[in-house]
DNA sequence: ACATAATGAGTGTATATACACTTATTATTG
DNA sequence: CAATAATAAGTGTATATACACTCATTATGT
C-alpha cells in the first residue's frame, strides 16, 4: 500500500494520519521528556524528579494522596517515584498525627538541589516557549488544562 | 506558607502556579493515557499497544528502526514495548534480505484484534474532540507537532 | 581480500506508570 | 464499647521508557 511512498514521507503520513489524542499528547510527552531530561542532567534530577520537588517546594508539607492529586499521578506510583529521592535525601518522610499519613517535606538538600536545577530548567523551557511564542503556549496549557478536566470528570 | 490556604485553592495554585512545558505535557499525558487506558480495556489493548499496532497497520511492513522514529520512541523502548504483542501473537517478526533488521508486520489476529478495538479508541476520542472543540483540538495537534519538531532538531 | 567503520538490534539496569491486593489505623454504627 | 466500614499507604506484578553497553552483520577503505 506505501510501497512507492519514500521513507521520509511515510513518517510524515503516519504521524498525521494518526488522530488519536492520546497517541499525539504520549508521542509529544516522550521527546519533551527526553529534551528536559538531556537539559537537567547536570544536576542529576530527571524531569519528573525535579516536577516533583518543585511542586513540593511549594507546599508546607503534603501528604502521599494530596501530592499524588496534584500530579495526577496514580498514588502507588508517587511511592515508587519517590524511592530514589528518599535515597538521596531530598524528601523526608514524617508519620502525621493521623498515624495512617506520611506527609512529605523537601529537605534542605533537596532545596538547594532544586534552586541548582533551576538554570537548566530555565533554559530548555526558554527554548521552547520562545521558539512556540508565549501566545501559542498559552493556548497549549489552556488546551491541556481542559483535556485534563474532561478526562478528570470521567474517573 | 500555604498553610491559611483551603486545600482545593491548593491544587488549583500548584497546577497552575507550575508553567513547565514538561509538567504539564507529562500530567495531561497521564490523564489521558488511564482514560483511553480504561476505555479500551474491553479489547485487551493498552494505549501504547493500540498506537503501536495502529501505525504498523498503515505500512506494509517496518524496520524497527522507522517504526522507533515514526513513534518518537527509543528504539529500545520498542524491543519492549514489542514484547507482549509478540507473545499474543499480534505482531510478527521477519528477518530481512539485510540480516541485521527484523522488519515486523501485524498478523491476522493483529489486524483482527485492532479492528475490534476500534469502536473503544472512537469512544475515547470522541469524548474529547466533542467536548473541546474541533477546531480547538487541530489548534492543540498543531502545538504538539510543533513542540515536537523543535525538540527533534535538538537531538 | 582484510581490517576497520558503520549499522541494526538486543540486554542490563534504573526510573515511571498503574492496577489488584494487602496492612495498619481511624471512624462509624449497632 | 465492640464489630465493621472507611481511609492512608505499601507490595506484587506488568508494561512503558531510555541510556550504556554488547553482539552480529554489512559496508568501506586501502
Amino acid at each position: 500500500m506505501f510501497k512507492e511512498m519514500p521513507k521520509e514521507s511515510l513518517y510524515e503520513f503516519v504521524r498525521q494520519a494518526v488522530p488519536c489524542v492520546g497517541f499525539n499528547t504520549r508521542r509529544a510527552t516522550r521527546l519533551v521528556t527526553q529534551y528536559y531530561d538531556k537539559t537537567l542532567a547536570p544536576s542529576g534530577l530527571r524531569s519528573t524528579q525535579y516536577s516533583l520537588l518543585s511542586a513540593l517546594s511549594m507546599m508546607d508539607e503534603a501528604s502521599m494522596q494530596e501530592l499524588a492529586h496534584i500530579l495526577a499521578m496514580d498514588r502507588t506510583t508517587l511511592t515508587r517515584n519517590l524511592s530514589p529521592l528518599l535515597r538521596k535525601g531530598l524528601v523526608k518522610v514524617k508519620v502525621g498525627s493521623d498515624r495512617r499519613s506520611r506527609p512529605l517535606t523537601l529537605t534542605p538538600k533537596g532545596q538547594s538541589t532544586l534552586e541548582k536545577a533551576l538554570p537548566y530548567w530555565e533554559k530548555a523551557q526558554s527554548r521552547i516557549v520562545n521558539e512556540i511564542g508565549a501566545e501559542q503556549w498559552d493556548l497549549m496549557m489552556r488546551g491541556l488544562h481542559q483535556i485534563s478536566m474532561i478526562v478528570e470528570e470521567n474517573t
